[in-house]
DNA sequence: TATGAAAGTTTTAAATA
DNA sequence: TATTTAAAACTTTCATA
């Protein structure tokens, strides 16, 4: 999966990721290079793999998501059965925003958006009901300092 | 910024939180409209503020950050000083990709995305020399088990 | 890498339900 | 008031120089 990219290519990804809606003109200008150029590299880089896909971003304030928790989680149970059961819960519940297998003493983080508190709690229940966690904190965010998709390229 | 969105709306931002590049009639197909009341409720919903942009998304793996960190702080530190040179330091890291101010016992949580290691400790490092921060643990991914930027809406 | 032309898409306007 | 039709402006895509 490791790909060679040259300067070039590191500016119109930052381009792309700051602003996918830009016209390839616009971008090739930006970047100083021209229209077909710049189409090359956009498709050598999206079948790499490095250009996953294009997406709209949307404000969950607007949509009354104003409440973010970071959850962390221990568990004792290390069967791949509770496992397989427990990654399942997590992909299907859309509130779920990431979920990461952590190295050290806490098993799991989560980042969860929800209407409210009261959404979390109900969250929780529905969790807990369907597997076994041993142990479970909450991290409530009072305030969004940074948030990007940006990767450093 | 309540908005309200009928069920069409929120049809139309499922399509555009999944994939951006979809066409409007491909769009006005699966949601079962047309091209132009389409075209207005999305033009509409960008002024509301709810579709915020269209960005590229980027495999991290790919561009060889095969690292990522979600970082517990604690500080002893809440004067104004301190904390508005703290924030300015976390939005000028560009492997900063998430921040946020917690409610309780630990005070900030990061998610920071390096190559390796090595790379996050380089940051570490250099965010410790800028500002005095009390206590830290940073929790390494072993897994990325969902990561996902679609709102449930 | 550049040019340019064909195909497709977005955007605006006018007509219609 | 919202939708359909239609047409202009712009973009993407690709062949060729």
């Amino acid at each position: 999966m490791a790909v060679r990219l040259d300067d070039m290519d590191r500016k119109i990804l930052a381009e792309l990721q700051a602003d996918a809606e830009q016209s390839l003109d616009e971008i090739a200008r930006k970047v100083g290079s021209s229209k077909t150029p710049v189409w090359n590299r956009i498709r050598r880089m999206k079948e790499a793999g490095v250009i996953t896909r294009q997406i709209a971003i949307l404000d969950p304030e607007a949509l009354g998501l104003e409440a973010c928790f970071f959850v962390l989680i221990r568990t004792s149970e290390h069967e791949a059965d509770w496992q397989r059961r427990f990654l399942k819960a997590l992909r299907e519940r859309p509130e779920v925003l990431e979920a990461h297998r952590l190295a050290g003493d806490i098993d799991y983080i989560l980042k969860v958006r929800v209407k409210n508190a009261r959404a979390y709690d109900t969250f929780y229940q529905a969790l807990i009901s369907e597997v076994r966690i041993y142990n479970v904190t909450a991290l409530l965010s009072m305030e969004e300092i940074k948030a990007t998709t940006m990767l450093p390229v």
